[in-house]
DNA sequence: TCAAAAGTGTTATTACTACACCCATGT
DNA sequence: ACATGGGTGTAGTAATAACACTTTTGA
């Protein structure tokens, strides 16, 4: 299947449309869900504060336009990333016809010290709820991410994909009130994710953030695919 | 926004693709969840089963494109529909370069009988479990619009989407039973569903399954909004 | 009268919530 | 010695799962 492409068209009554991607990136910063706004720079609207995206080139599939576009502003390739939802309405985009399809995606605390803006484009991070207004239909797209995030972080351990591959039970906990942006019962929460062994403990601390240290943990996923199974779903 | 649409193409760089909608379309019957499959009539692939779609136009949306699909087969436009998933392999269809955005809908099993073979298309219902070879992508479609539909019924009431709008709850809790495939308790799901207030009794009863007869039940939409605000989640 | 589906309650177990104090350590 | 964040346990309440018999009525 994967050699077959005609150069001619066959389906000869359709028009053929622009196609673009829009990434929402998320990060977790100042125990705050944070978006990574860019400056705009193409007409129209050019200078505003939007989304980072690009067109869908002919030779290439969605998925790969859209970790190209993820990969080039941060420069990594393995960001846990989810399509959204394709946004098509006819006069979304005043430049012409444009669909869009957005992805969210998850960055980690320890890969947005590596600085952005040395990347290519102006950006920064904003909070999640004093987002700027953005061009075109990009708010409803950020509004519809969040709440798949929210949704998605209940039953999915994807907490996880803001944090460093080894983080302490209060980073942890940090991260969920940042996505839901309310206090969560420390000691409950301790108990739920401990009981559920998706958590190794290391022999290391990190002491970064107490004198006394916490102790670092990484997630199982082979515990994590077993209770996948059994029909188990995370919730917090 | 909308009537901005300029003529002239101001973003040079792009070209532009092809794009259509299918349509996975779910029902109810004999104690199964089953899908609603068509002869594929265009070339390649004439004469295979398939989803039902169409090409996107130029001036219509992606959320019109898909309506049109839907009720030109049905004939009915008040269908639960929701989308999918942008399918945007480069080779996904040997006829072309072409991107297409799935939907999946529930259909009412009053709806279902009228007869659809009517409406322009050969087509067949079809058990989820004996889904015949499709073309192209369109099995991995029916398969993720599966999982999409039974994490869905979890938390949201989706399962009234393929009731008549007067049902009883033995017809409900067969429908919990084919989106699920397994038994339900009896006792457990009735207690549950009606503590919950979402199901308001009528006084008439449906005698067609039984001597007996059932009462009738309609959905309390206030009632769910409200439990809605209040974070409550609907879980079967 | 009997077959077929509708309807009903209890108990044991498990999960959840709310809540306050001690621990370890670097300064 | 003290300030800072890390770590722990219990008890009351609510939700869940497992389980079997009686009711109604048309044929």
């Amino acid at each position: 299947m994967n050699d077959k492409i005609k150069s001619n068209i066959q389906y000869t009554n359709a028009a053929p449309i622009l196609a673009a991607v829009d990434c929402i990136i998320f990060g977790v910063q100042e125990n705050e869900l944070q978006l990574l706004v860019f400056k705009r720079e193409v007409e129209p609207l050019s200078g505003q504060w939007s989304l980072i995206g690009d067109f869908i080139k002919k030779d290439e599939s969605v998925a790969v336009a859209a970790r190209r576009v993820l990969e080039e502003v941060t420069g990594f390739n393995d960001i846990y990333m989810k399509q959204l939802h394709l946004f098509g309405e006819l006069n979304r985009d005043p430049g012409d016809r444009v669909l869009s399809v957005a992805y969210w995606s998850l960055i980690r605390i320890d890969q947005v010290h590596q600085s952005f803006k040395a990347r290519n484009h102006e950006s920064k991070w904003v909070s999640f709820n004093k987002i700027p207004d953005l061009v075109l239909d990009h708010n409803e797209m950020v509004n519809m991410a969040i709440q798949t995030l929210r949704e998605k972080a209940r039953f999915h351990p994807i907490g996880f994909e803001l944090l460093p591959a080894e983080f302490t039970i209060p980073q942890l906990l940090m991260v969920y009130e940042a996505i839901y942006n309310r206090k969560i019962d420390d000691r409950n929460f301790r108990k739920k994710i401990l009981k559920s062994e998706l958590l190794d403990r290391l022999e290391k601390k990190d002491k970064s953030t107490s004198k006394k240290g916490s102790f670092l943990y990484k997630f199982n996923n082979e515990t994590y695919k077993k209770l996948q199974k059994e029909g188990y779903y995370f919730d917090f």
